[in-house]
Parts: structure tokens; sequence; C-alpha cells
RNA sequence: CGGGGCGUAGCGCAGUCUGGCUAGCGCGCACGGUUCGGGACCGUGAGGUCGGCGGUUCGAAUCCGCCCGCCCCGACCA
């Protein structure tokens, strides 16, 4: 392919509106240009890459056995509302309505008519297991899209989904996609790590994310460089701190702290570290108030909570429930003295050996509190968002916190779509049961940015040939010399010929300007043709990760570049 | 949704506080010429509803009001 015919341009100034190297880097190489905020227009060349990526997604997915479909974007309300989803996840939703005023959901995934499909189509054991996958686009209405396509409303995503007989099965089915999901990132040149992970808005019991470390992630991961754990915040399970010290003997004593109610204000008033805090928290589940105990600069990770709790959402009191419990309104809670609800409290209090926690009565803190001394026995649980420094809940080991890409995403649904949306089968003996199924996402047009933030220097974009627009770029130095341009088109004919492909700059403009948008765009194999072949009849072979030039015979240039590309 | 920032030529920006003549600069683009191995140079030229609407004023890119768009941070933690 020759440049000129290409439509590619290449920006010289990096665009004011992107922050991060690959948003910046994709607008700046011509990849991609923004319609609007979250949409975005991909020009021939990010679209080679996007459609490289989704080539090598498509042959992993085939290997595992799953079939390829393609469902449509737009999606009847009742679907939704047979799975509950009309509802809970209306704030992510897209919606349209048909002239006839019939409506229609924009789809932010397919498991409602994935498993409509299976519900239709499968009605014996014999026809089990079965996974079916699409590479297609998906809709979120994104509270805030940012980051060019890392985070936006139109992006194109691979859903996979798996149906069994049996628990074991679905277990087979996990696994299957799972290690689809290394080789696909593997084999795109990314270094991901699978994390255990919190279901969200899926449902299901048991699910891991893929994460591509880098620091303009928007998730965080923590990992316990001893054991090898890893999850994501969200999820990862905090280990118990054991207490060495003494604890305080001061009796707690009453402040007056008129109108102060937030860890922050107290802490300065005070002149006491927010570590010094039980913070006391009044949550309710199923109608039933109780309190939660927390260190003052720690966060309650409100889904360990619920879990804790057999399931039931919990939900932070409203204000009059918090007079009731407490006797007094937001902001003065306390453990001491807190009676007729349960008490829960988070790891991270227990080493608290000189505490301030609220008073339950109006403008009242208490200091000095001795958890063990002033307080009933508590029940002490996991319940905190982790952060850096945690012990590990298998070794005890600190953990370390880093960000992450998430590029992949695999659940274990059980039944819970399969049951409400009637994708049952009969088994040997005659019995209805509902599939157990599997969901697997790959954020595809997520990956090329990963990729990017992965592989990237101060001049540019550095693709692995997996995934590069393309893998040779060839270019002339002496385009008006007959003898150069003749030398280049003969080149280009046999790297095409022996399966390569390669852009040719046949641009009239300076040396520069060739490689210094070679090296923006990031291919990883140059070819040079220049005064040298001229005078020698070599050309110049470099790769972009490299700075050495190896000057070659034109014979010889296939078998390199081969080599090179391997 | 809350907070902050921005909106002037395709891109990057100056000018706005302190209103004043035909609204500037760099890059890019077109044409001509000289160059030709890491973003060359000279000349000529095209390109603007100064985000939109309304107001104040003799006069508005500039002041005021409303709206729109874009970017960043944060979102019930007592």
């Amino acid at each position: 392919m020759k440049w000129t015919a290409a439509l590619i341009a290449t920006l010289r100034d990096d665009p004011q509106e992107a922050e991060i190297p690959s948003h910046r880097l994709m607008l700046r190489a011509g990849l991609m240009r923004k319609l609007a905020s979250g949409l975005y227009t991909w020009l021939p060349l990010g679209l080679r890459v996007l459609k490289k990526v989704e080539a090598v997604v498509r042959e992993e997915m085939d290997r595992t056995g799953a079939l390829e479909i393609l469902m449509p974007i737009l999606q009847p309300r009742d679907l939704w509302e047979r799975s509950g989803r009309w509802e809970s996840m209306d704030a992510v939703m897209l919606k349209a309505r048909t002239h006839g005023g019939r409506e229609l959901v924009l789809g932010p995934t397919h498991e409602e008519v994935v498993t409509d499909l299976v519900a239709r189509e499968i009605s014996s054991y014999r026809q089990l297991p079965v996974s079916l996958y699409q590479i297609n686009t998906k809709f979120r209405d994104e509270i805030r899209p940012r980051f060019g396509v890392m985070r936006c409303r139109e992006f194109l995503m691979k859903d996979a989904y798996s149906f069994d007989i049996d628990e074991a099965g679905a277990d087979r089915s996990y696994r299957l996609m799972y290690e689809a999901y290394e080789r696909i990132f593997a084999r795109c040149g990314l270094e991901a790590m699978a994390v255990e992970a919190d279901t969200g808005m899926m449902g299901g019991r048991d699910s891991h994310e893929f994460m591509v470390p880098a620091e303009t992630g928007e998730d965080a991961v923590a990992v316990c460089p001893k054991c090898g754990y890893a999850a994501n915040v969200e999820r990862a399970a905090v280990g118990e701190t054991a207490f060495s010290g003494t604890r305080t003997a001061e009796k707690p004593e009453e402040v007056p702290t008129p109108g102060l109610r937030t860890v922050e204000e107290l802490s300065r008033f005070l002149s006491a570290s927010p570590a010094r805090f039980i913070k006391t928290l009044i949550y309710r589940a199923g109608g039933e108030p109780f309190a939660v105990l927390i260190r003052g600069d720690r966060e309650v990770n409100e889904s360990k909570l619920s879990r804790g709790l057999g399931g039931a959402a919990a939900v932070l009191a409203d204000e009059e429930t918090i007079r009731k419990v407490t006797g007094a309104p937001l902001g003065f809670a306390g453990p001491v003295g807190l009676k007729g609800v349960k008490v829960l409290a988070d790891y991270s209090v227990a080493a608290i050996a000189d505490g301030i926690t609220g008073g339950n009565r109006e403008d009242i803190h208490l200091v000095h509190v001795n958890l063990e001394r002033d307080c009933p026995p508590l029940e002490y649980a996991d319940l905190a968002v982790a952060a850096g420094g945690d012990p590990c809940a298998a070794c005890g080991t600190a953990m370390a916190l880093r960000r992450g890409i998430e590029v992949g995403h695999v659940f274990k649904l059980g039944t819970k779509y399969s049951r409400t949306l009637g994708a049952v089968f009969k088994d040997e003996a005659g019995n209805e049961r509902p599939a157990i199924m599997g969901c697997y996402g790959i954020g595809v047009s997520r990956m090329v940015a990963a990729v990017i933030e992965q592989h990237h220097d101060e001049k540019g974009i550095i693709w692995p040939a997996a995934v590069a627009p393309y893998q040779v770029l060839l270019l002339t130095l002496a385009p008006d010399q007959p003898a150069a341009a003749r030398a280049a088109e003969d080149l280009l004919a046999r790297l095409e010929a022996n399966g390569r492909d390669v852009l040719y700059d046949d641009r009239a403009v300076s040396a520069g300007v060739k490689f210094n948008d070679a090296d923006l765009i990031g291919f990883p194999v140059r070819i040079t043709i220049g005064k040298k072949f001229l005078k020698t009849g070599l050309v110049e072979v470099k790769t972009r990760r490299s700075e050495e030039v190896r000057a070659v015979d034109p014979g010889e240039v296939p078998s390199l570049v081969d080599r090179l590309l391997e």
C-alpha cells in the first residue's frame, strides 16, 4: 500500500484534549478521530490494528470450540424486564423507541439475547455443552467517558457465553476460556495478569479480571508479593492484623465537638490522625439496621459487607434510622453504649489502642476509647476496601497496590439467567434443568489502547508485530531517482508476495518527516532506500525497538524481515 | 450529578483582566523555486459565524446573562 493512497494523517502537535499516552498517540498517529465525547471514528490505519486484534481473538475463540454468532444491538425491553436488569442497569443503558412506540435498548451486553436464543434452540443435554461468541459493538452510557477508547460510549467487545449441563462442565468451560484469554493477550504483546474480581452487575459467583499493569489504568489491584494472591481492590480479601502493644488505660472522656461530623474535620480539630478514629457507620440490610466499625482512614467495601450478610444488599441508613439507633444525628455514632443493634467491626479497628469515636449524643465525641474494655466483645471481619500495605488474607504478607487496565473479564454465572430466561434442557433422566452458564468478555477496542499504554516511548508507538497496522514500512529518500523508486516498488511487491503487509512511504517530503512519522506510528520494521542504495545497492533495515541499522542486499530483505518479525 | 478548566483558521496557541481601526503567530494546506539521511528554506496565496443566542455600549473576541460543546477531578463514608 502506498502512503499517499492510504489516508494517513499524523499530527505534529499533541492534541490538547488527550491526557494519557494511548489517547494522545492514537490521535497523533492518525488511528482515530473523535466525533463527540466517548465516540470515535476508526481511520484506516487504526482499523487495521483493531482488525488484527479481532483476528487473534477470533482464532483463539474458535480454538476453544466456541461458535461465532452475531446478535442484534437493538434488543426488546421485554427480555430485560425478565432478567430484572431493565431497572438495575438503567444507569448505563441507552434506550430507543420505534415509531410504533416499542421500547428497545442498545445492548450494553448480551446475556439476555444469548440466553433467550439458547432457550429456544436447546432442549436436550445431548446438545450441550455449547459456547457461543460474537465480536460486536456495545453501548454504555458511561457517567464520564474518558481517555479515548479506554472508556467510551460505544466500543467493540468480544463476548462469549458457555452453557453446560453441570458445575463440573461449567468449570471446564471457564478454564478453557481463561486459558484462551492468556493466549490472546500474550499473542497481542500484552503482559496481562488474571486477578480475582467482583461480579458487579453480572451476578454469579466467581470471576477473574485480566489486568494490564499500567499507571494510567482505572482499576487498582492488590497483589501479594509472597504468595502471588492478586485481586481487584473491590474484591481483595484483607487478613487480620495482630495487635501487639498496650491499650490505653485512660478512661473514656467526652469532648464537645460542635457541628463536627467528618473524620477530616475532627482530625483537624483534635489534632489526631484519622487512623485513631473508630468510624461508626449505620447500615441496613433487609430492613434491619446494624453498625459497622472501621478505622477513620479506611473505607467500607459494601460488597464484602453484603457477602458477609449472606447476599442482602447493604445500604447506608437514612438520618431517621441513625437517630433511632444512636440517639444522635448523623455524625456522632460510636460503639460505646450502642444498644439493640448488631455491631460488625473491620479488622482495621482491632489495632486501635487509644481510639476516638462518636458519643451517640449530638456534638459529643469520645476520646481514649479502648474497644476491648469499653465495648461488649466484637465480631471482627474483613469489611474494608483493600489498601497498600494491608496483610494478605492467605499468607499475611503486606500487599502492594498496582494500577491496571481491565482488558478481559470471565464470570461463572451459574443459573441466574438460564432460570429467568428459560434456558433449560432435559437431562438423561428426563428432568428439566437450567443450563449452567459462564460469560466471558474482552474489550477489543480497549485492548488497542492497552497495547499502546504498554508499548510506547517518547517518539511514539512501538507495535508488537502481531497487531501493527503494517508490519513493514518501506521508505525512499530519493523519490526522484528512478532507480530508487523502482527498487522500492520491486521490494514492496516481493515483501507482499511473501505475505507481509507493507506500507510504502512514497511522499515527496524530507527525510526527517518520514523518519519521525515512522517512529510515531511505530511500524516494527523500517526499510530505507537512500543514497547508500544508489552508491552500493544496499538498503537499510531497522526495527522500531532497536537503534541497530543493517545494510543488506534487497534480495535478502524478505528473509531478514521474516526473522525480525518472529 | 457536584467542582474546576477550556472553546479564536485543519492542528497548537497569543490577544480577553484594562472594549477601539482591515483579529494575529507557528505548523499544516495550495502554487512557484531552491533543497534533499531525523519535523529544510525563500516567495506568493487560500482559509475565521472569535462555540451559540440575547443584552450593555457610539463601538464587543474582550463586559453581563442564558445555553451548547470539550477536558480533568470527585460522587451518598458519620
